[in-house]
Order: structure tokens, then sequence, then C-alpha cells
RNA sequence: GGCCGAGUGGCAGAAUGGUUUAUGCAGAGGAUUGCAAAUCCUUUUAUGUCGGUUCGAUUCCGGUCUCGGCCUCCA
């Protein structure tokens, strides 16, 4: 590969970018904070999301292996809140907005992790682990609460860089915490709850993480990521708590994105001011949100806008028609069927050989989809596919250097643009976008009532195309129109270039 | 109050210790076209502010101003 292949990030707990170096070459180890299921995830938990996907990707084409879990918290106040407010069964909400949440995950072509644990399968862990806190004197018991004492863990504080200060806090000491900073790892709870040596109750909010990511991974894990909101309480609460538990480090290196803004204020759901999906999906691509989502480097804020959602679906519209030029993509075609399998099922070695499979099933797209073009443009991609390194850079390593570079999508997204009107080797160009998640195959064809390429009838558009050249030729241009606006009605664009016909959808 | 981050052209938004200041949109001119679309070419406008380091800073350091975030649930 290249010369520059040094992978750094930026850890949150240093405050400075640092050399990444995995405690197992073998197998990385990922945690991420995933959704608390009360409401569907907006756009700006997506870029969590999305930008940790992308750190999946690019490890998972570094490294041997990447085992990578992202959480769900089904059980908390907000959640048991909301099934209230709707009459409905907490189990019930949970279950409806998880659903809405994987295939908001599947339209952004986000992978599913390794393991995906939900908090409420890990109740006897919790358990277990709030014991040994008690045990190892870094908890105490008051009217059926357990309260982590943060005085206990002397580097409490480091972490958020006094962020969490000594004084000043905008919360009230209870009756029942000593100390400012304690927090809950087991209350008492009526409504939904488990037995426990305290009494029926449920668990605090950091403890769920702590437990299922030394369950599933053991301390110290390589990375552990979130939005930058959650520094403090949680990721400060997580590490004192992993720190009682095992005396070491639970995580390396931390890793937090910055926000979505909208108009420069935070967006979330408590401000009511979010974005979710479904709505953004009325008018643009999710490939186009995903690209607006990586054009900014994920530690600074992005702020939400029109003009950039259009930006990006002009990018991607542009990769689209350069790539793939007149080549419809239907949806029997290998490439879409395994990005299903690879989002579908968690569980398969699969998301191990992610990278390789990616590559391949995207090279091997092209290849098939090929005859798909009419005449003239053939010529074309076959520059395309022998272009390679005419000046000596490998548009594969310059996205990998970018990548490794904290994660420098917005670098990334660039060489991509520039390979691509240089028209370097189309195989490098698609592996790189699959590292970026990027992926040329429409998902929503399926649910799309308009016409779209794939429930169209190729030959029917081939026989206008055909019947709209031969108008052309006789300059009956009114029925070439004619046919042109039909043509326009069921998706498909026409442009006349001096190499022939060409016709793509969008 | 403590801590953290951001301030780039008409707009959005990257990068970088130094001859050509990305990219997209918008604007202007041109090529091509039956028309359209697309594409291509040319072109205008920028690094909050004051200092410091340096041969040279938008980039590093410090002050300052403005905006935002966290300190309460939050990706």
């Amino acid at each position: 590969m290249s010369l520059n292949n040094q992978i750094s990030f930026f850890n949150s707990l240093a405050l400075k970018k640092e050399k990444f170096i995995p405690n197992d070459e073998n197998n990385i180890k990922i945690y991420a904070c995933g959704p608390t299921i009360y409401k569907s995830p907006h756009i700006g938990n997506f870029r969590s999301f999305v930008v940790f996907d992308v750190l999946f990707r690019f490890l998972s084409s570094k490294y041997p292996k990447v085992t990578y879990v992202r959480n769900i918290t089904d059980i908390d106040d907000k959640i048991i809140h909301e099934a209230k407010v709707r009459n409905i069964a907490y189990s019930d909400l949970t279950a409806e907005v998880y659903e809405n949440f994987k295939s908001d995950s599947v339209k952004l072509n986000i992978l599913n992790p390794t393991y995906e644990p939900r908090a409420t399968d890990y109740i006897k862990n919790m358990i277990r682990d709030i014991e040994k806190l008690v045990e190892n004197g870094f908890a105490y018991v008051k009217d059926n609460h357990v309260i982590f004492d943060t005085t206990k863990y002397d580097k409490y504080r480091d972490f958020c860089k006094n962020m969490c200060s000594e004084s000043g806090s905008r919360i009230a000491l209870t009756d029942l915490k000593k100390h400012e900073n304690d927090f809950v790892l087991w209350k008492p709870s009526s409504d939904v709850f488990w037995d426990s040596p305290w009494g029926n109750g449920r668990p605090g909010w950091h403890i769920e993480c702590t437990s299922m990511s030394k369950e599933i991974l053991g301390f110290p894990f390589d990375i552990h990521c979130g939005g930058q909101d959650l520094i403090f309480p949680h990721h400060t609460n997580e590490r004192a708590q992993g720190w009682g538990l095992c005396n070491k480090e639970c995580a390396t290196y931390w890793m937090h994105n910055h926000f979505v803004n909208i108009d420069n204020n935070k967006m979330s759901k408590s401000a009511n001011n979010q974005f979710d999906l479904a709505f953004l999906t009325k008018n643009y691509d999710p490939m186009a949100i995903r690209i607006f989502l990586l054009m900014s480097h994920y530690r600074h804020p992005l702020n939400w806008s029109e003009s950039g959602l259009k930006e990006a679906s002009n990018i991607y519209a542009k990769w689209k028609k350069n790539l793939f030029d007149v080549i419809p993509l239907d949806k029997e075609n290998a490439l879409y069927k395994r990005d299903l399998d690879n989002v579908n099922d968690s569980n398969t070695d699969a998301q191990n050989k992610l990278y390789d499979s990616f590559s391949d099933n995207e090279a091997s797209a092209i290849d098939a989809s090929g005859q798909g073009s009419s005449d003239g443009s053939k010529g074309n991609d076959d520059n395309k596919l022998n272009s390679d390194n005419e000046d000596g850079i490998e548009i594969l390593d310059s996205v990998s250097d970018a990548l490794s570079d904290d994660l420098n999508t917005p670098l990334a997204i660039k060489k991509i643009s520039e390979a691509i009107k240089i028209g370097h080797n189309m195989q490098n160009i698609l592996k790189s976008c699959a590292i970026l998640g990027i992926t040329f195959v429409n998902k929503e064809n399926s649910n799309d009532q308009n016409g779209n390429v794939s429930s169209l009838d190729l030959d029917l558009i081939n026989s206008l195309v055909q019947k709209r050249e031969i108008a052309r030729k006789n300059k009956d241009y009114n029925k070439s129109d004619e046919i042109r606006d039909e043509l326009t009605k069921i998706g498909i664009k026409l442009e006349d270039t001096k190499d022939g016909v060409k016709w793509y959808e969008g």
C-alpha cells in the first residue's frame, strides 16, 4: 500500500491525535453507543452511526477482523414515559422504534454491527457488576438505590478536563447522593422492573454499556465511540465503572463526533428541531444524505442545510452518472443481493471479509451490467478501466490515507471526485466508495410506486429510444419530443451525444 | 463561572507553513445541440480581529471579539 499508511485518531481522552496501536491486530474491538429506542433517530443521531460505520468499514479494510458492538438501549425513563403517553406496552414501543431504526439504517447503507446487544438481555450481568462494584467499595446502597461513589476513582474528572465542574453544577445534591457527581447504578421501579438484591428495580443508564462491553469485548477494548454529548456524564461514568470493576481502562481510544446543527443550534429530540430520515428521503436519495453527513469532518459541527444536501445530491448524481453512464442497475444483480445480505444478517463471517466482498461484488456488478449500455459508451468505459495510475496516484491509497488521518472523510470524498473526473481505475474507485459505504444501487426502488429501472421493461425503453432516433432523423421533432417526455415520466433521462443517445435513471 | 469547539469568497464547505487557494451551487462569457439536457473551456469574489514565532501563516502560538456545545436526558 502507500508509504503513509499509519493510522491515527483523535483521542478525546488525551485531547490529541494519537497513533492507533491495536491491542490485538488480529481482532480490533470497537464499541459504539447505539440508539435509545423511544423515538426514531433523527439525522443527527444518524451522523454518529454513519461516521462509525465508516470507521468499522475502514478498519475492516485494514485488519483481518474487526468486532464492532453497537448496543440498543431498550430500557430507560424516556421509553417508559413515551409508552405511557402513547398508552402502549413499552416492549411494543421499542419493537416499533427498533424496526424503524433498522430500516433507516438499511437506507443509509449502515452495516449491522457484529453484535447488537440489548440492555434488557444483560440485566443479570448488570446486577452482578453492580454487586461487584459495591464489594470493591466503589458503590453504596441507600433506600433501595445503588449509587456509584465518584470520589473513589481519583481520575474521575480527568476525562472531561473539568467539563464537570467541582462546583457550580446545576444539579442539586439529593439525599441519596453523597457527592454531586455520584450517579445511580440501580433504582427502584414499579412499572418495568427486575428482581435484585436491592428490591424490584432497573439499572441506571451508564452501567448498561459497561456490562455489555465488558461481557462481549472485555477490557480494554480498542475504541469507544459516540456523540460528543456522551463524554459527560455517560462515558466519564463508564470509564469510572470499568475501573471500579477491573482496575483498568475499559477502552484505549475514545472517539466522539460533533453534532448536526440547525441554524447553528444543536439538533436534538428534546429541542424538537429534528429531521428524521423519513422526512428527508422524500426529497433526497439516502446515499446523498450519507455523502452529506460525510462531507464534514466528524469532529466538526455540521450545519444542516438544503444547499448542503443539494450539493451532496449533485456529487452523488455525478459519481453515479460518470461511473455507470447509461448502465441501469436492477435489483436482481449480485451487488444488490450482497448488500442486503450484509445488512440483514448480523452474525455471519461475511462481515469480517466485508471489504473483500464489497470490492468483488461492486466490481462484478460493473462487469455484469456492461451490456446494458447503448451504443457508443463502451469505449469510454474501457478507457476508465485501463487508465489506472497514470500519474502515480492510486485512488484506493489516497482514500485510505485520508481515512488514516483521523477519519478524514471530506478529503476522501474529494479524492474520489478527482479520480472519477480523471477516470481512474473504476474498480478501485468502487472499492473506495465501498469503504465510505457509498453504493450505487437504489434500495428504495422496491418501494417506489413511481416507475423505476428495476420495475421497467428494458426492451420498452430501448424501443422508445430507437423510435425517437428515427423521428429525429426524419426531423419530426414534435414526435421525438413527445417520446422524450414519455421517458421522462417513467424516470429516464436522455442525452444526445455525438456518440449516440445515452439514457440513465434519474 | 469551569471546560471544549468553531469563525474561509454571493452561498455551502474542504485543505494547506510558501509558485496554480479544492469542490459544488449561483453569476459572467464561450463551445456543442433541431431544441433540451448533459458535458467541456474561460472567468469574478475569501481565510473574524490584534499581536508573536518564521525568510514566509489562512495554517503554529498568545490575546481579543463573535457564535455554538457540555456541566440535567441527549449521537
